[in-house]
DNA sequence: CCGATGTTACGGTTGCCGCCGAAACGTCGC
DNA sequence: GCGACGTTTCGGCGGCAACCGTAACATCGG
């Protein structure tokens, strides 16, 4: 079979709460040290430690020293798209959410990362506003951006050319349940484009020591006129 | 965040080689018994009991009794498409591959069933001819229809507007990654109709105890005439 | 060269969980 | 109704692994 081997493995490893969490903190695509990871996961360094070993021998972080710190980050995009399926699973068969919005989910769910793309509010909402304006399209799975927007795309700067075999119909995108808003928002390659022009220009900004985005008084003003978004 | 309880949970489920196994099985999408499914994992139906109620408490699988039979299936696609992913990142992971093929898995690589879809040689090289006549378009995660590919679908008894909301361009497969020929194959909600055609028409069928399937004589013609497939 | 910080190695304790044997329950065929 | 079969429940055994002290290593700043 396909490695069943590796498939508990990996499972295994996951299915430990320490490890969930911490794999759940790399999910915003940035590379963090053991030490942040263990405050993140409520355990000592040590442990942690012990755990990213484990975690890096199996091949699901990579390891990269810089001085005296060691980050550890998501060794694949497959192991984001792994970890998200489980989260959507997961958040489908938890149905009694009763759990009260703190003020500090609130900016996590106005806006934040998804390993590379952006999720909460504003990521629904600029999804919504290219489907709407059919300038993308989305299925349960799968999705496809139209000639209409490739255009609309390189007016904002996110050039889309480069990123498939240029051809008129052009598929790089694909849904990804926000577990916040329980609707589709855009990930994918273009996901991952958007985000990264948005961060760049200057559109948002990441909040420190978390997978939170403030959107900045520019970012405001082209959400508003190119997407009609107002948060 | 989005419930990291259900999160572990789910992955310490499928963490334990028992329960893996049996999800494994449970991949070709039909429902077995709790005996059938004790035998594949090598436990004794107290055991595998056990791990089905469980799996059953956390919504994994869903359960169906029959007379003194009760038959379990898993419980949603979205949790087929956890497994796939994981199963991807396993064979990622896993390069040292000398397993030398045994004459059971001989028609497993050749056509199967992967949940809802075909897979194998038989899989690949539907996707593959779709693909080269521009019917059909795949990127690394995502996928689409061509308007050439409804009218050919539609020839071959596939009808994929009911699947859509009726446009000229469709998004409704998804590539999955194939474990045996390591080249993505169609999945999705077309990868699903094109199975279930094939099943119906009498091109392939499925070989008993197995998720392996055999090409018919019938199905033998169509896949040459309409595909240009010899396997 | 010397503290401070971050990381790794080692031993020992604790708790959880998978497994099976035995037995009870429900359903089907006769 | 009566055995036969599939399935579930209960009790107890065994093993694995997560966790934390303590301590030894690296690396950076002064």
């Amino acid at each position: 079979m396909s490695a069943p081997g590796s498939f508990v493995e990996i499972s295994a490893l996951a299915g430990d709460p320490a490890r969930a969490l911490m794999l759940h903190a790399l999910m915003d695509g940035r590379a963090l040290t053991a030490g942040e990871l263990a405050r993140v996961a409520g355990i000592t360094p040590q442990t942690a430690s012990g755990h990213l070993a484990r975690l890096a021998t199996a091949g699901l972080v990579t390891v990269e020293r810089q001085g005296r710190h060691r980050y550890h980050r998501l060794a694949a995009p497959s192991v984001a798209r792994m970890l998200e399926a489980m989260m959507q699973v997961a958040s489908e068969l938890a149905p009694p959410r009763p759990v009260p919005t703190g003020p500090r989910d609130a900016a996590m769910r106005t806006a934040r990362t998804c390993y590379d793309h952006l999720a909460g509010r504003l990521g629904v909402a600029i999804t919504d506003a290219l489907v709407s304006r059919q300038f993308v399209e989305l299925a349960e799975d799968a999705g496809s951006v139209t000639p209409g927007g490739v255009a609309f795309l390189a007016d904002l700067g996110i050039d889309t050319v480069p990123l498939s075999t240029a051809r008129t119909r052009r598929v790089l995108c694909r849904p990804c349940l926000d577990w916040s808003e329980r609707r589709p928002h855009l990930a994918g390659t273009l996901g991952a484009a958007v985000c990264a022009r948005a961060l760049s220009a200057g559109w948002v900004r990441r909040i420190e020591g978390s997978r939170a985005l403030s959107v900045t008084r520019p970012g405001e003003g082209v959400f508003r006129d190119a997407f009609g978004i107002v948060l």
